[in-house]
DNA sequence: CTTGACCCTATAGTTGCTACAGGCTGCATA
DNA sequence: TATGCAGCCTGTAGCAACTATAGGGTCAAG
């Protein structure tokens, strides 16, 4: 199997699957003659597996710890619970974060009258701190 | 006022506050003779609105298009308004993948039992696409 | 024998900073 | 006066996680 081929098999660009190669978190396949990457099913398995995790959001690092556990078959998962775990609360922390930042805004947007510039409360109140907020 | 205290007043870093002056964020100030920036009111009123922004989640490019409206004064609002509200509209998509991502995760972590990594339904539900999710 | 799709390497760009390295300036203290 | 040290200067490189070139080589079909 050729770059282009598991590429589209995985949805991944070429350019990111040598990326990847090149970072260490996809191992370097063989070389046909005219030295073009043969891949096997070793590595559109991994490849897989890298693409599921960073749709679900965790990190290159975190999806190479995963990988690397993944490989240890006969260990507990709790390690794997943790950094899943780890994962989830970042991801809380995020939408609350951006849950705040969108009521910040809206009162703003709720604010403006559409008149002159000169009047507009999201200019004014994204201006320097000389009357109070809120 | 040197760059130094602009930077505590403003809560910004010194590298940032030279990093927005070479994007052409923030206009360069007069130099004293030996040669330190010197900043002003104007430069004060111009960073807390470029930090009051971004601490919104706005993007720079977003600031810009924000500052160069600000400084028109007579104009309408409306512009500023569509601004604010496809940043919105951009906070709102992020909050909507994140929950996804976040019921995805949760069921994932859910299903894990705490065994060996070899049964490891997290580990399983990574892997290639053998068998269907969900 | 040429076209065109595919592949190769290497390097630079993206966003929004942050962190050096190596060198001035300016003020207080011994 | 010397010297120390905080603060400033420029310029460059690094972070995540790719993406996009440039400038070539390979391979099968027509
Ligand atoms: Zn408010
Ligand atoms: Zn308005
Ligand atoms: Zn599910
Ligand atoms: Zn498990």
């Amino acid at each position: 199997m050729q770059i282009g081929e598991l590429a589209r098999t995985t949805s991944t660009k070429v350019e990111t699957i040598r990326f990847y190669e090149k970072i260490g978190l996809l191992p370097e396949p063989g070389r046909t003659a005219g030295n073009y990457r043969d891949y096997g099913a070793a590595h559109l398995a991994r490849l897989s597996f890298i693409r599921r995790a960073r749709d679900l959001g965790f990190t290159l690092d975190q999806v190479r710890e995963l990988l690397a556990l993944s490989d240890d078959r006969s260990r507990s998962c709790t390690a794997v619970d943790s950094v899943a775990r780890a994962h989830l609360a970042q991801i809380d922390q995020k939408i609350a974060d951006l849950r705040a930042l969108r009521r910040e805004l809206d009162e703003l947007i709720g604010q403006c009258s559409q008149g002159a510039i000169s009047d507009c409360r999201i200019i004014e109140a994204l201006g320097p701190p000389s009357n109070a907020r809120h």
